[in-house]
DNA sequence: ACCAGCGGGACACCCCGTTATT
DNA sequence: AATAACGGGGTGTCCCGCTGGT
């Protein structure tokens, strides 16, 4: 059932060690160089696995995509039942989550987005953009279900509207420094909350 | 009248070459060498005016936004008495305006966006943040001086989310490839306008 | 009676950032810029004066040296009729000075020697040599007379070893780390002496 | 037997061309690029071998000290048991030989010389240093085993000095022009001999 | 399949010196 | 006397392709 190929061994390393790395200096001061040393293997190595640093990054961030969706699944369908609100707080913290300013994830993001022209970091974004859309629709689609997200709604178009925020959200941490004054939470939630009605 | 130094003949020339390459071939495939040959300047001539790539895109992208301001500002003042939902809809269209895919513009703020790792390119993006907030926030302000805009509303949070949502769309216009179902005018439109009752 | 065009104004900022400078950061890291922000004063203003950095360091290097000899010179001549032996000391003392090895002109020193293939470099460099050799002539007639050197010693050949073993000395204060053990001021003397003999 | 790694292929190439080229134009004159050309070699390789100029060259003087003292210390064996004063004299002889002016070794030294602020090349330097002076030692034991010197000195102060004289050597090549008058053999040789007694 | 090292070339940045101008 | 504009060369870093070994 596994369509991804398991990630063992000195590619998981390769992995580890990059991921590592960025988190440390960001992405454009991670060299190739600076991963050949930390793990001990060679250049050639890196190539035989991925096809350059864009791909390596971009395997970095969707692997971390992937875990966070499902912790995130996990979570919201736990509280499904239970409570009616907690889909859409979950909605809203998960955007403010993937906005962390020094995540791994954003970073990387961040790298990508500027090398969009190539057509192989272009794929991975589209992919990635699909993938997030998908399970933002599957969020409303369990929030309409419970009554707290008015049925009538078109969840796909919803959901593209709360992508499109996050996004906004990740590069607003990078670009507003500390001592600006953030959005709060409330403000994007009273936002989002009246375009629904 | 004018803070800013007059932009004329090489220093315009620099510009101007790197605006145009831009959007010929993308920042990352613009090389100095590039507008070096276009320009029929040298290098020593470039690093005279500007203290590397990085700031020689910031200031691209200063001016696009400035003169992108002028021209919606007469817009907006002009509309602003005769009909209370045009605002609104200038508003919206230069959100989209400015998300637009090939624009010089969002390449030149991706690219620095992979950048801000360093200093420099941060307190770049950190001023045009704030100089796009401040714009908002005086286009909001001729909305509510209109009757557009229910003046009841704080200006300062409404033009952050705005700012927000237009980084959003900046991003979805490179992530998201051209078949995926986009954001309609329609969308954003009614967004900003339920919101804002 | 001065020979030398008085050292005023620009041209004397000029010469005492850059000397600052060097003090600070050595001569290969001190560049033009450096000095032209340091100083307040422009490339032109720099270029009027000296034909270069390679005559600027030299000019600092000379004026430092003239004034080295000339508290020298004071001092053997006050010492002299009173004390036999001090001639002698004084120049072993003066041979330990001048290698001192953050000295701004040691400093200047080696990095014009590395220059040396330029003919206006070379010309300072020699000009500072025949200037050093006559000194330590006179220093050494001074001696002579005094009876604390044999009279019988040629005075030039005798100049000439003292100034090569100086500029040995010198040397030896950049190779030499302060962990290896340094020649003794005992041993220079040893050394000179018994060859005086 | 050997501890150092065989040069040879396209490093031994980097190696004697810019050997050859310092010979041709000096130190400063020869840059990547003229290696480059002359050696059909990309800078991509030449990075590969060498972190710089500095080690590049820093490398040749290494190797040209251990050539020369390998035929040195071949001399000194050889003449040793035949002829007391010998060894005295191949001392004094390589010192000269050693600050010849044109020589490549003394244009690398002086050129090191004025980059000794940073610390890859002082520590260059420094064991250039030790080493000499180890030689220089070894040197001596063997002129007091022949019984040229006497047994009774300090070798280790000996052989500083020896080599302290030899720096001045060097630089006194290069600071004093030719038609000035220089040491000659027998001002050195009977300097140390002298001293030596 | 996996790994290692050599080598190529593009690029950004820095820095010195010259010229036009006032 | 002093400034700003400009030219152009040099260094070091980086990504990546290629060949050969295990």
């Amino acid at each position: 059932m596994n369509e991804q190929p398991a990630v063992t061994g000195s590619f998981k390393l390769i992995l580890d060690t990059a991921e590592t790395l960025i988190g440390e200096k960001g992405c454009r001061k991670t060299t190739l160089q600076d991963i050949i040393d930390r793990s001990g293997l060679s250049k050639g190595a890196i190539y035989h696995y991925v096809s350059g640093k864009d791909e390596l990054f971009g395997l970095i961030l969707r692997s971390r995509m992937e875990s966070m969706n499902a912790s995130f699944e996990k979570a919201v369908e736990a509280a499904g039942e239970r409570d009616a609100a907690t889909p859409t707080r979950a909605l809203a913290e998960g955007l403010m989550n993937g906005a962390s300013k020094d995540s791994v994830s954003n970073k990387i993001f961040t790298y990508l987005l500027a090398q969009s022209d190539q057509p192989k970091v272009t794929a991975i974004l589209n992919e990635l953009y699909r993938h997030s859309v998908e399970l933002a629709e599957r969020w409303i689609a369990i929030g309409q279900q419970a009554g707290a997200i008015p049925a009538e709604l078109d969840a796909g178009r919803l959901a593209a509207s709360f992508i499109v925020f996050s996004y906004g959200l990740r590069v607003q941490k990078v670009v507003a420094n500390e001592s600006d004054p953030t959005l709060k939470m409330e403000d994007i939630f009273g936002l989002l909350f009246k375009s629904l009605q």
